[in-house]
DNA sequence: TTGGCGAATTTCGTATACGAAATACGGTCA
DNA sequence: TGACCGTATTTCGTATACGAAATTCGCCAA
């Protein structure tokens, strides 16, 4: 029996909707947040925008201008190439326990998931092209078994998102990316980990490189 | 030339006192944080507290208790092998960005780490030794050059603190750590990163062993 | 026309107020 | 004496109020 969970506060709605914002672009990079604009729009009062603030601030989302209030973020080049290093770590050991864990019904999960990502990259939507790619990622994560793992890469993840919005807007094609996610199911699925392992690294390379082309333009 | 910084407002002041009194474990895992009690005992409304609890809140250090308000999280056993499984695979990867990029006066600035972790150890105070203890990794991820990997550790070093102060109070010594530390900073020195690796994950193995022993009595 | 100064306005952080929901308490009935 | 029900109290989330600091705007002088 589930337990019964109470509806999310408006801080907490305010939070998610503002952090979506951000993260899918819609809230460019250096823009500012209005806390009265936003209460407005939201029809909420001004003090669970301030609490959102508060939270998004503390996970680096925005920042203060030590003027009045704060803004969105700027995406460097910097901080991806860090992310994308600290991935180089983190994804081939994840398909790494995920080999050890992974259950039973693993193969039909990541057909399913691979055949969704070919029909998004067909799409030529990014957002759903955006949000199947962390499906993917996240399978493996919860396949790992390790909730760190999986809790630290859903909070990256929002910076990855808004860095993606980015490449796949200038039209680069994702195509490269649902054929490194088939090889590394394949060697997964093939109980081959080294393989795997290494499919995992060359894809986190390639993704670096991809973004890293794209990023400095902006 | 440095950025002029204003001080910090009451609700970041509160999240910093409260994040601490949680990690040092003066605010028991379970323990229910009054918003009324703590504006009072800190001088200012419930405004900033409240503030201050949504951050913790949503960086795991307190839960929802679907009642009223909020409790300290608990320290699950689970949650802490994760952690260190999460770590056996980044604290290795940063020793060796580190060997790639650490300073020149490196050799200086580890001999001296190491003698104040010493120190700390025959001080036998669990405070300094926890302190001192992050400070050595922070040194390493410093070294390594790679913001998120500092980040992503600053973060998840507060659930550490709150586990090591328990098995510290118990009287586990903390020697062994530092014998540790020793062996990487000596392969670290001699360019040998393989056994510098090497040496972290055995460290991190160690530490995971003498944590689990203690937790589940908790 | 442009630079500079001061008043008006904006907008934030924090305090206080208020209503709702949950807990705690006390009295009543078996 | 113990279980149960209704009321009082606690305590939270959110709204509103207020003061301070920064920005904007307009006026005046060079």
């Amino acid at each position: 029996m589930d337990v019964i969970e109470q509806p999310k506060s408006l801080a907490e709605q305010t939070h998610d909707i503002l952090l979506n914002a951000i993260s899918s672009g819609e809230l460019a990079p250096g823009e500012r947040l209005n806390q009265d604009l936003i209460a407005a729009r939201l029809s909420v009062s001004r003090q669970p925008v301030n609490s959102a603030i508060s939270v998004l601030k503390s996970n680096g989302f925005v920042e203060d201008t030590g003027r009045r209030g704060v803004v969105v973020s700027q995406i460097s080049l910097d901080q991806f190439v860090s992310l994308y290093e600290f991935r180089l770590a983190i994804e081939p050991f994840a398909v790494r326990l995920a080999h050890e864990r992974k259950p039973n019904d693993a193969h039909r999960e990541s057909q399913d998931m691979l055949k969704r990502g070919w029909r998004a990259v067909r799409s030529q939507d990014p957002v759903s092209q955006i949000e199947i790619d962390f499906e993917f990622h996240q399978m493996i994560y919860d396949w790992a078994g390790n909730a760190t793992i999986a809790d630290t890469m859903r909070m990256h993840w929002h910076h990855i998102r808004r860095a993606m919005g980015v490449v796949l807007r200038q039209g680069v094609p994702s195509q490269n990316s649902w054929e490194e996610h088939e090889r590394i199911i394949d060697a997964l699925m093939g109980g081959d980990v080294e393989r795997a392992e290494e499919e995992t690294r060359r894809h986190m390379k390639n993704a670096l490189a991809k973004t890293a082309a794209v990023l400095p333009q902006t």
